[in-house]
Order: C-alpha cells, then sequence, then structure tokens
DNA sequence: TTAAAATATTGACTTATTTTAATACTATGA
DNA sequence: TCATAGTATTAAAATAAGTCAATATTTTAA
C-alpha cells in the first residue's frame, strides 16, 4: 500500500485537485453513496434516489465516468454505472467523519 | 472510529462537498502538505514554498482557517498557521494513491 | 510617533462550473 | 419500420471561483 510519501509533485497536486473537484458536489457524492450500496444502477434509478432531472444525473456521472471514477455499462436500453475508483468512496468515508481539531 | 453507516443527510453531504471544494485546488492541497510536515509556518514561508504571490498565499489559508481547515496564531508580526482538521491531511493521503478499478 | 514588515481585505476582472431546456442518439418490441 | 423508453449531448444563461493589483490593518522597533 503506497502512502503519499514526500509532497505530490506539481503535476500530481493538479490530478489530486481534479479528482476531488470531481467530488466535490453534494449529488456527486450522493451518487458514490448509492453505488457503494447498490454496487450497480441504471442513470434512471440513481436519477430518482437523487430526485434530480434526468440530464443532470446523466451530466453527474459522465463527469465522473471520464475522470474514471465510475464505470458504465450498457444493460439493453440502460446504462448501468458502478464505483471504478475505490478512492471515491474512501474520500467520503474519511472526509464524513466529524473533523476535530486535529 | 465512526464510519459513515448510511448515506449522509443532504445538509451533511453539503458539509462535505463544500470540504472537498476548499481542498481540490493544487496550491491547497500543497498547504495541507507543508503544514502536514512543518506543523506550523507563517504565511510568508509557506507563500515561498508555493511560489505564490502573498495575498494568493493569504486568501488561500483564510478560506481554510473559516472551514477549520487549518488554525491561525499570530505570533509578532507573523500569523503561523497549523492543520486544524485531520481530515484534510487523510483526504490527501488517500486520494493521492492511484485508483485502479475498484 | 514614524517607518517598515507581515498579513488581510477589497474590488474589478477573467474564467470555470452549474443549471436548464431542448434535442439527438440508441436499443427494443410491436 | 415506427413508436417508445432510456441516455446523452448541446447551447445559453446564471452562478461561483480564481486572479491580480492596490490598499488597509496590525505589530514591532527605532
Amino acid at each position: 500500500m503506497r502512502t503519499c510519501a514526500g509532497l505530490p509533485a506539481p503535476e500530481a497536486l493538479a490530478r489530486i485537485a481534479e479528482t476531488l473537484r470531481l467530488l466535490a458536489h453534494p449529488q456527486r457524492l450522493h451518487l458514490i453513496g448509492l453505488l457503494n450500496r447498490v454496487a450497480a444502477a441504471p442513470v434512471h434509478a440513481l436519477g430518482a434516489a437523487l430526485d434530480a432531472p434526468q440530464a443532470v444525473t446523466s451530466q453527474h456521472l459522465n463527469l465522473m465516468r471520464r475522470a474514471g471514477l465510475v464505470a458504465a455499462e450498457r444493460r439493453g436500453k440502460e446504462v448501468w454505472y458502478s464505483l471504478a475508483d475505490r478512492r471515491a468512496l474512501k474520500v467520503l468515508k474519511c472526509v464524513c467523519n466529524q473533523g476535530g481539531t486535529r
């Protein structure tokens, strides 16, 4: 298990920031949490859980898919999404515990 | 150790997203990493390490301070900053390992 | 009290992100 | 082939975030 020894190089910091930026949205975080519970689900089911318009749900999922955070697989008319990067869930888990002073 | 059981409530998701948004910037991530190494440092030293203008460094630090991610303490003419929320470092650490398929 | 160092704040500007609505695409079954 | 369900894409408008330069504030020391 590689832990972040030393400071990440500038390009690495940019990539990490980009990943965090994608996670830094309530609905996208919600999607990550949902996908963790159900393993995989079609867009319309996820959109219903979020109570968000179809286009919005699709856009969020596509953003995360392009970054490799989630994966998409067509099953007939539906496209089922699933988690593809365990870091997404790890981030959600470690940031949703209360902070506290160090 | 409280782990994120169940999906966070909407307000919680918003708070978590806000925290992640603050971390989702290369220079702010760099500051978190630096503060982890040195424990505390004045603004001008951090700005020099980042090679960023004084105002920019101060602004980044202030953003994070208002969110409770870092703490500030005046020592004479200087203001020394330090980490105040261990989640910041945890996020940096777990997101800077390579992603991988689940 | 004046000057200088260190930090913070402000406002204008530029850029990026989010939202919305409309429309296009793809697969299925009649 | 046609209609329909499920997704994706696009463009425009609204909102938010980042950058920069100038200036204000705070503290110390002369």
